[in-house]
DNA sequence: ATTATCTATAGATCTATAGATAATGC
DNA sequence: ATTATCTATAGATCTATAGATAATGC
């Protein structure tokens, strides 16, 4: 059921997406969305939580690790691009519908500031500049959502590297600290 | 109409706007809506067009220009972030939305794709590096779509500083460079 | 004459609930 | 006994068209 939410909500749109196709994708009778979820609504804060809680995750453990900063926010970046560009569907689109906006996804707009908080953590202790860069550095991870939709069958692997290199860059590091970033092995990430 | 439009489509969402909502919000009937334009569909792609446009007559106007291509490239930079944060509304939401990867709006994909192409010639010319580094940049310009939406009250003119700097850092420019190409003044730039 | 707007409406949804029936767990 | 599913439907939309009326331009 969710999996069928996910795959209608990313391709037809949320809104386009009635209860009844949903059921009928997941072979239920349309009433029987309503003994699982409130509604559409939750199905959505659902799916949101779902990709954004293992993300939290990972954060949580790298901040609190004990590698140089700039190998554990290359880390963070590479397998945030990862859970982003994998997966069936691009759901990072669904991070920026409108309608997620409303309060009742105010859960997960909770757990996407934290994560928040983590990235500028680790952007300011790699960084060698004053400013907090977190927010430039969260915005190209993300970015990778628009680019899978311009580019479905995207190098995963490739722009993994070439992302958090850039995260790297955007922070300051200077060539070779990026090389030594990416060789040195971070216990925790992916 | 359009700016009624525009703004339902960016806080309500695209299929959650009727289009007695948008002729309400503009002090029409409902079926006058369809004397001006053929459906919902077509408001979206009039605003599509309407974003994507004056960009890429810069992007063409600073790919024919003569100025150093990190100052060129920090100019077309400067000048989308502005684009994408000025405005009553958040119109780059609409870029992402799932009914807009239809063949209904092929113009306007057809466009940002000349965008994307101008973005990565000055990527090119303006890096040491053999790889293109357009969609990291195109990728980090637009993250302010989403920055937007999380932070409504942006300081435009810090945010235009601080991506146009990362862009150049993210293509490999020393800061020396950066500060360099900060302070050259583009003709065509904004 | 053309363009813009209006009223009214057909036809097609869509959400969410009520109430019945089947399956499952203790 | 509880959980899951079903059928049926009330009530509320929503889009797009037909046809009438007003405003505008030559």
């Amino acid at each position: 059921m969710l999996d069928a939410a996910a795959a209608l909500f990313c391709t037809v749109g949320f809104t386009s997406t009635s209860t009844r196709a949903i059921a009928d994708a997941a072979g239920v009778r349309q009433a029987s969305i309503y003994h699982h979820f409130a509604g559409k609504d939750a199905i959505l804060l659902e799916l949101l939580l779902g990709t954004v809680r293992p993300s939290l995750d990972l954060a949580d453990a790298l901040v609190a690790g004990a590698e140089p900063a700039a190998a554990r926010l290359w880390a963070l970046a590479h397998a945030d691009v990862g859970l982003l560009s994998a997966g069936p569907v691009n759901l990072g689109v669904l991070y920026v519908l409108p309608e997620v906006a409303g309060e009742q996804f105010a859960e997960f707009h909770a757990l996407r500031s934290r994560l928040r908080a983590r990235y500028s953590e680790l952007a300011s202790a790699a960084s060698d500049d004053a400013d907090d860069r977190g927010e430039l550095v969260l915005g190209l991870v993300e970015s990778v959502i628009l680019r899978r939709r311009d580019t479905p069958d995207l190098d995963v692997a490739a722009v993994q590297d070439a992302v958090a290199d850039g995260v790297l860059r955007l922070v300051g590091c200077t060539p070779t600290e990026v090389a030594a970033a990416r060789t040195l092995p971070v216990s925790l990430g992916v």
